[in-house]
DNA sequence: AATGCATGCAAGTGCACGCTTGCAAATCTG
DNA sequence: CAGATTTGCAAGCGTGCACTTGCATGCATT
């Protein structure tokens, strides 16, 4: 069926921009090309489109993987792969991670999509971390601190792009910044204080 | 006047947790305990209370001073005071930035205050490590890039404050975070590669 | 050709919202 | 105390919104 799918594109679009209490649902359907009323008969309420928006974007990033059986415990490479997963996750998930930061508890599952990544790539950190310092390949150093400077660069990356992409000309490529930030990161963990 | 404070402070609790258009003047009026006619006379529109609000929080940091006339030049103190004022800025905004990440494109000045300060903080930063690397203080490296790392590291563990700090436990405090943060940043820019 | 289904169209319903107004009570000010 | 200003109260206005419904039309399947 290609009209729900005009409809969530339209909706993804203008909620996204306005919000999903700045769009009406005579905007999306004229944005979709569409009666109002079809919007009903597919989706039964206003929310059902949101419901549905969330639910065709839920893609979930693998980082045990990463982190686990695939490390190679160099953090260099380890890390840089770490960060590719984490932006392409962002890529993928931008429409919906920036209608979770306007809509944040509207829907406990837009939330989820916001809040969990995030906790879940620091506990992994940590334990990767925690592994790499026995096995004495970084200095001995607080393990949940690293992590965080590691995911909060990450994050705020990534972060700022989605939310300010519009206002600032990219200042600095996402590849060599991260080609850059890991390597500085990782001399930084290595070199004994 | 008590009155429009108590207007003030209740319409930012409820903004900054529904979003403007998710929370009514009757409510407002409510939480306040104040008639509804009331925030009309005051503030004359809806939109007036919103702008009040923005107009009291407008607290701009002086990174200037920290990086330039105060500065040490010795990487570690100026960069630990820098992510102390940032931090600063942060608690002090909160309200408005969480708001504006809600209501982004409601009231250009609001954009502004969540876009300005990273831009104008990572134009600073550029400026001071292209000095401290013809000091040779540094070792060679892309301004640029180091400025970004630093930048996005603060904002990422600030934003991320901000965001999630209702799901999530504190992982990390802000002083552990900053004072590990700094260092190993330090640690990264002054080894040679 | 007949049946069913998705859609368009037009009209409408009820409700919540932003905002106004007139008047009385309360509070402040000199 | 007198006058002015600020508030509460209650009623109401117009509008936009989410959502419904009945009917007509096109379109595909059998």
């Amino acid at each position: 069926m290609q009209t729900s799918d005009r409809i969530i594109e339209a909706a993804t679009r203008l909620i996204k921009k306005n919000g999903y209490r700045g769009v009406s649902t005579k905007a999306i359907a004229t944005e979709a090309k569409v009666n109002e009323s079809t919007i009903f008969r597919q989706f039964g309420s206003k929310q059902g489109i949101l419901e549905a928006i969330i639910e065709r974007h839920s893609d979930i990033p693998q980082f045990e993987k990463l982190l686990k059986e695939d490390a190679t415990d160099n953090p260099e490479v380890d890390l840089l792969n770490v960060s590719q997963q984490y932006r392409l996750f962002f890529h993928k998930n931008a429409d919906i991670i920036l209608i979770g930061l306007r809509d944040k508890g509207m829907l406990p599952e837009l939330d989820r999509v916001l809040a969990d990544p995030p906790l879940k790539l620091h506990s992994l950190l940590v334990e990767y971390f925690e592994r790499l310092q026995k096995k004495k390949v970084i200095a001995r150093q607080d393990e949940r601190l690293i992590a965080m400077s590691f995911l909060s660069m990450c994050y705020g990356f990534q972060m700022s792009e989605l939310i300010h992409r519009q206002y600032q000309s990219q200042l600095v490529t996402e590849e060599e910044f991260y080609k850059h930030s890991v390597s500085l990161f990782v001399k930084g963990i290595l070199s004994q204080s």
